[in-house]
DNA sequence: TACGCTATATTTAGCCT
DNA sequence: AAGGCTAAATATAGCGT
């Protein structure tokens, strides 16, 4: 009989950073997955609704939520921009009484959203060609303090719009044709949450990665009394 | 001595809806705090980042997020959304938005806002060198018609953001003196956090509650090493 | 790279205030 | 509702494979 310890059993860890890095992943791994589950029983337990978005270090996209969106999600990244004029009318219209609050959260997100792509979307249409030249200047003679400062402000958010957009072509290619846009399902269906996933006692998870990632496997947790549905990829 | 133990302690738990409506909200209420927690550590320890939104069984708003995310949503939470009363009819008729759906689309919009802020991020970076010549001078005369008809538009757009921001700090008082602008807390920093959040090892949580709650108080969880800071409403 | 293990750190059910 | 307590249930660090 060895009087040694077979292990020191897990340690304390000091709550930041982590600076091993051969640790990070596997650290980051276990802690995704301990996260989801924790995720799916506040789902199952308490009959929450939540949505969990984990960008990995490497910018990894893992998700989980209750209930399901991960198809729209899903159409999202794995598409090109899609063009959405009109589809924010759309979306205002679904103020409707009784979700009020929550209407509010969705629409002004998504009039956000709108904004921010219909203006990086402009801006591309004619700016991409002379862009060089369209950063390479911009007196600030005329104005006082607080213009200029908001003219920075203005500015740095143009920036960033342009470089979203140029930075989606360049990672999604050339095709921008013109695919249905991933909120027009968003609405229309309420029976989107198949019924044969409603009947486990915990929701199955939904996961999905980086459209990179290549191939589909199971996902499965330790210890828990169900198996979870297969990763998605796309 | 009592020879009677003061507690059976924790008990296993049937992973299923809680029956007992009075502990339910307990319940959630101690398992949102360790998701949030959960996911706090996962930002800190390993750098990733998160979007986490729960809804409560009585549909009450919370989330967390790091990098900031909220502050943009937060924006939109606080101003007055348009009217649609002419709209009710379209509504009623075209569907019923209920509450999973609103869940799907806010999933999306936090989605989306990280995809496009991570973008931004990537290209931001090859953008640093040149800034500041870039903000060095402005000759409009520099631009022609097409540039101009953009940068018009987007400064208009832009305007009406930091209006809205103003709004906001005007409506909600004078705790926002600090109050970084929002398009400053994207992913695009890693030193966005304000340095009187960054004392702490754990990120701060950042939650918003549903806008009909009133009062604003402390939201702190227990056992943590740090006070999180306060919720915020708006 | 991920999986299993053991010993410990952390979380939390049930009770009380 | 929110916080504290105790003890059992879980999660996980560090290591081996």
């Amino acid at each position: 009989m060895s009087t040694r310890r077979k292990s020191r059993g897990r340690q304390k860890v000091e709550m930041k950073k982590m600076s091993n890095e051969s640790n990070l992943q596997v650290t980051f791994s276990k802690h995704r997955s301990g996260l989801f589950k924790k995720a799916s029983e506040l789902c199952t337990l308490c009959g929450a609704k939540v949505a969990l978005v984990v960008f990995s270090p490497a910018e990894k996209v893992f998700s989980f939520d209750h209930p399901n969106v991960d198809i729209v999600i899903d159409r999202y990244l794995s598409l090109a921009l899609p063009q959405h004029n009109g589809t924010m009318q759309f979306i205002e219209t679904h103020h409707s009484a009784n979700v009020c609050e929550l209407n509010k959260t969705v629409t002004q997100a998504i009039n956000q959203l709108h904004v921010e792509k219909k203006c990086g979307d402009e801006l591309n249409n004619s700016c991409k060609a002379t862009e060089a030249q369209f950063w390479s200047a911009c007196p600030i003679d005329g104005m006082n303090r607080t213009q200029l400062e908001l003219f920075k402000k203005a500015l740095k958010e143009l920036k960033k719009l342009v470089a979203q957009h140029v930075e989606r072509i360049v990672i999604h290619g050339a095709s921008t044709q013109t695919l249905p846009f991933f909120l027009e399902n968003s609405f229309t269906s309420n029976n989107s949450v198949p019924p044969h996933q409603q009947q486990v006692q915990m929701y199955p998870l939904q996961f999905f990665q980086n459209p990179v990632t290549p191939p589909p496997h199971l996902f499965d947790f330790n210890n828990m009394g169900v198996g979870y549905g297969p990763t998605k990829f796309f």
